[in-house]
DNA sequence: GTCGAGAGTGTTAGCGTTCTCATCCCCGAC
DNA sequence: GTCGGGGATGAGAACGCTAACACTCTCGAC
């Protein structure tokens, strides 16, 4: 199944459908029709190998067209009905390539049992008419849409628009539309309200870049049949998951600052109800306790280089703060401003890591060292993981986890003792 | 029982098409006629008190079902015939409500015409049927999608990731459902593939955050009849644009570098090929000559904190170098960084301006003074005028733009003289 | 020659809505 | 009483497509 048929364009290159092309030649009307070599591919086809002694005439009155000739007292026996713009359908292209809209269909589907002549006129027939396939009657006798719906909130983390970009292309290329619908915030209603929105539009999957166990609830409240993924959060078995390993990298950030001889690493944490959050600061905390190392103690905060200032100042007053991992970027972005308005230099008095990788990373003052993840990956991979779950195919109950890679930039360094 | 009949989020509050529903208990239920509808609610109802005890039945030997069962030799009267987990339609809420799917269809557009008592026992019906209307079908009638598509492009760049959230928020309050589609690059090729790919699904009309001029081109290809509307970019004519003023911006940078007592004022521009690096250079260009300042060269690069930070490397060389004025925030990132490599310090030796006012600009070192420009006001805007489009009111020809504004925060300072 | 298989094709039903009429009522005007 | 008008409904007919058959040939096997 070719992936889409339909999108022929075309246009492109040349041939605008020329002359009388726009709405196959009206050929309807005229029986005899001399208006048969009207159209363009018209003439060549009819007059081609017109099967069995071509058409006796469409059987009836013809019901392809519509307001049945209104115009009664006209003479016009030509009727030159001014043609309402009706759009180009299947029984057009039939009956330009001189077959059944039923050929039409099947070339069009790529099914077989259709002979290269035939299926190439009607190739040609489509080209010149500039057909394209109606998709809303497909998805109305298939009851597929072929789309599958994403959730987005309102963020401008570099995160989430990688992944609509990765989402979007990977759907594409597994046969699918991408519907989107964006929530303000997080929580269950306004996700539920997405939902809904999408299963209005018939969507066949939901994917949901789902940082919060709150979207995952309502993730699972979509009904059955219309399977569901979230992407970056959750760690309930609600619905299928997919994210980085935010523990594993929460590891390597802290054991990275340990290994430069730190005595212990503080952290300033994104928000305590996102389950990457919570990871992260268990990542850390882990690594710490497996080190000996104290565990200092931590205070919630968001996502933002705001909260990581805030935090920061208080930090950069404790003269026995010596390395710092942070939630994010964003947050190191906002502890990095504050430790040099404090007058703490970095890496020299303090050290940093953030987590992320986001594409100005590099550019902080000093470039920051972080952990980095794919996103594009793990949007790649949701649309893999709804497909199968459309397909029937068994896929991983348990979340699936991405590894995430440490880079190492100039931001945290030994240790001056 | 009640098999799955509603896909759908049953009642979101409480009330999951229980039995106390709205009205009476259709406790009642199975009773009348076992074999009769087997549809569940169908038996619930009518033998429920439908009101006035009339409608001695559905008349007609209803043709509702498919299959007229095939299983003919099967004695099993109860016809307890597995069944295919058919979707509810207006047909079914029709029965429930003992009305036509005419008066249902009438009930759910609203339109006028229907009694109050009428109105309210099929909406009684939808609710408990959980009946949601196919989008395909109405589709295929009205030949109206209710969609619009979105055509966006690979960044993480801030600008475009809040436009979606605006875009997707004010399509859905205009009653429009969004389609995305994504391009690795702007090319002409590119966006055309873009285009025909959302033409597939049959959207109403097309909006493209397209900053330059050969996604304009792509976009004015459309078929007619497809309105489309670009923001952010392109100075030709070829498609209704709107954007923040550019050049304005650019203006308002420039003079408050020059108020502050610099001579003159540099600029690290974005690529030469984006419309809206042009104006930003063009405004700064005609400040610079309206106050007689020297008008330093411009190197072209993109913009990445990386091409930044590299023409920044040189500027930073420069000793007669005492304000810069960069193409974005992101540039600016890079300079600073390079500025500070080269021992030069902002504001004191040198001031910076940006242009775009992303989330982290008032976290750099120092806090950036720049442009701000509302991105989310922008892609509702660009739904308004699509929509006006759409419905066919004359909109302006000539772009639309934004006013954008001066954020003021500590990277420009007056000079040291 | 008769048959059966199977390729190639056409015919006819729907899919679930909206649209266009036709119908049925109830009312006030004549 | 009869009629016309308008409100409330219902009965099909599309919409453009795919699914399920039915049909027509052509071959090769018997």
């Amino acid at each position: 199944m070719s992936p889409d048929i339909g999108r022929l364009v075309p246009g492109r290159p040349g041939a605008p459908t020329a002359p009388g092309a726009p709405h196959g030649g009206p050929a309807g009307g005229p029986a005899a029709d001399p208006a048969g070599d009207r159209s363009v591919g018209g003439a060549r086809f009819m007059a081609a190998p017109v099967r069995r002694a071509g058409f006796p005439s469409p059987a009836g009155p013809d019901r392809s067209r519509r307001g049945p000739v209104a115009h009664a007292g006209g003479a016009a026996p030509d009727a030159v009905q001014v043609p309402p713009p009706r759009k180009v359908g299947m029984r057009d292209v039939a009956r330009l390539a001189g077959v059944s809209h039923q050929t039409v269909s099947r070339v069009l589907n790529d099914l077989p049992n259709v002979s290269d002549g035939t299926r190439s006129r009607v190739l040609d027939a489509v080209r010149i008419l500039n057909y394209r396939r109606n998709l809303a009657a497909r998805t109305l006798v298939t009851s597929r849409s072929r789309t599958i719906g994403l959730i987005g909130f309102e963020t401008t983390l570099a995160g989430p628009a990688s992944m609509i970009y990765g989402i979007e292309k990977a759907a594409r290329e597994a046969g699918y539309y991408v519907s989107i619908a964006t929530v303000r915030s997080l929580d269950r209603h306004a996700v539920l309200d997405a939902v809904e929105q999408l299963c209005a539009q018939a969507v066949e999957g939901i994917i949901a870049i789902a940082p919060k166990n709150s979207v995952a609830d309502a993730l699972a409240q979509a009904p059955p049949g219309t399977p569901t993924v979230g992407v970056g959060g959750a760690d309930d078995g609600a619905v299928p998951m997919l994210r980085v390993d935010n523990v594993r990298g929460a590891c390597l950030a802290t054991r990275h600052l340990l290994d430069l001889g730190h005595r212990t690493v503080h952290h300033v944490p994104g928000p305590a109800d996102w389950p990457e959050g919570r990871d992260r600061i268990d990542g850390w905390r882990q690594t710490l306790h497996a080190a000996g190392a104290p565990v200092p103690p931590v205070a919630a905060g968001d996502w933002s280089a705001r909260s990581g200032y805030l935090r920061g100042q208080v930090l950069a007053a404790d003269a026995g703060v010596t390395a710092v991992f942070c939630g994010n970027d964003h947050i190191a972005l906002g502890v990095l401003r504050a430790l040099h308005e404090a007058g703490r230099t970095v890496p020299d008095d303090v050290s940093i890591v953030g987590f992320d990788d986001m594409p100005e990373s590099g550019y902080f003052l000093p470039p920051l060292t972080t952990v980095h993840q794919d996103f594009a990956e793990l949007g790649r991979r949701s649309v893999g993981l709804l497909v199968a779950r459309l397909d029937g195919t068994p896929i991983p109950t348990s979340p699936v986890h991405l590894a995430p890679s440490l880079i190492v930039r100039a931001s945290a360094a030994r240790t001056q003792v």
